[in-house]
DNA sequence: ACAACGGTTCGGAAGGGACCGAAGCGTCGT
DNA sequence: ACGACGCTTCGGTCCCTTCCGAACCGTTGT
């Protein structure tokens, strides 16, 4: 009515269930067909070809096809984290869906957000970040200190998706933390090294990220949390 | 589906543009009685009732019954930070609501979001806190350290309403800066200095907050922006 | 060429939600 | 005590959305 932005054509977009679940399926940033998507919703394929279509024209996914497959993707990592606040908020007020079982626990463990870690560890790993002084805010957002370059550099993480780009790292609100991690390419590159160091894996087709015992302790050792940076007030 | 929060049915509750407009115009963290929500939502007062009661029950709002008024405001700072995401989105995809005049532009240089100052001053403030080493990450979230509760107090600024909370300060999205600004009891605590300081001056019943000119000088005198701080990579 | 396959478009049916008018209930003024 | 006021509840109407089956289109494989 007034000013500032319409919230609600697209809140009310998420807010159709087969909508949302396909939303939540696409969270881990891999792209899925049309007929993947019906599935996860629990509807028909042209119930679910035009909600997808729908969404599309919305600007919340985008389409790629691929011979007789078209593959949808979220449309960017504000639409993940836009996501994971609302799940954050519904997580608080107890609207669970329906099972919850051992995946969920492992969900706030570590699972990937769009293309980033999200989760109890990545949480950690961007505390430890901070204390560091690897990240800092500054003018034009969150930035890596030279310092932190040197770090992540020696830890052997793969650098090379941040040069050119204009934010190289930004944070997400964990749902189920309540707490930020790091998103953007940094966060990307964070993913990457932890699957490909073998700390972890990723478990199926979900987004779980199980981490192994010595990964565990890999991580512990590399992200230290100095408990007396600051005081509580 | 599977697993994690429900997200459609709360996304839903915002989803309908009348309702979408009661939650926006709450957005200043003040409480407003059901008929001028009504106002605001350009729906008659019964329509209103049945939305009001719904988003209760959802746990968005609260309400406080006060002779034959009753004034509903948000539940709490997590369902501002969520409609700030959202609004985000939709800025970010072009989704405008009809009418945009001066007010939106006053908007994006400062609002109330809650019970905390938003917009570009806001994002301001809180980088130059950051750099400053006066707010930081520690373990339990976002922390005030000795020094920053010393500049604050010097400044004059009224920290007794952080004595024994939990969390004294929390991060939230800004939808037109994108960026993250203060909230929760600090932020709550600025923007009362800013405003009782006379740096700046509610404007009518809106959410906008005008700086005046001496006021703007002697913010940016007082929360400097250390251009060097940290490379951008 | 032909059939199988993945996906979209079109049609109509069914369900749910938004909406308002009228009535009811508690509170405030006089 | 009485009416005015703010708000909620109830009942019924109406519209919008969701949903699927059938038909259609382009690609793949044989």
């Amino acid at each position: 009515m007034r000013d500032g932005p319409d919230i609600s054509a697209i809140a009310a977009l998420i807010g159709d269930p087969g909508r949302a679940n396909m939303l939540s399926a696409l969270m881990d940033g891999r792209a899925l067909t049309a007929g993947e998507l019906a599935g996860v919703a629990g509807v028909s394929l042209p119930t679910a070809s035009g909600h997808l279509s729908r969404m599309v024209g919305a600007g919340l996914l985008v389409v790629a096809a691929q011979g007789r497959h078209r593959y949808y993707r979220l449309a960017g990592e504000d639409v993940a984290a836009a996501l994971e606040s609302l799940m954050s908020l519904a997580e608080a007020r107890g609207h669970r869906r329906v099972r919850t079982g051992p995946r969920d626990a492992a969900m706030r463990e570590a699972r990937s957000c769009y293309r980033h870690l999200a989760g109890a560890h990545a949480v950690r790993i961007y505390d430890s970040l901070r204390a560091r002084g690897a990240v800092a805010v500054g003018v034009s957002g969150l930035e890596v200190s030279s310092e932190g370059r040197r770090f992540l550099d020696g830890l052997g993480v793969d650098l090379s998706g941040l040069a050119g780009r204009r934010v190289v790292c930004r944070e997400c609100l964990d749902w189920s933390e309540r707490r930020m991690h790091l998103a953007g390419p940094l966060g990307t590159a964070l993913l990457d090294y932890v699957l490909a160091s073998g700390w972890a894996e990723r478990v199926g087709d979900s987004r779980v990220i199980r981490f192994r015992p010595r990964g565990l302790k890999a991580l512990e050792a590399a992200f230290p949390l100095d408990k007396d940076a600051s005081a509580t007030v």
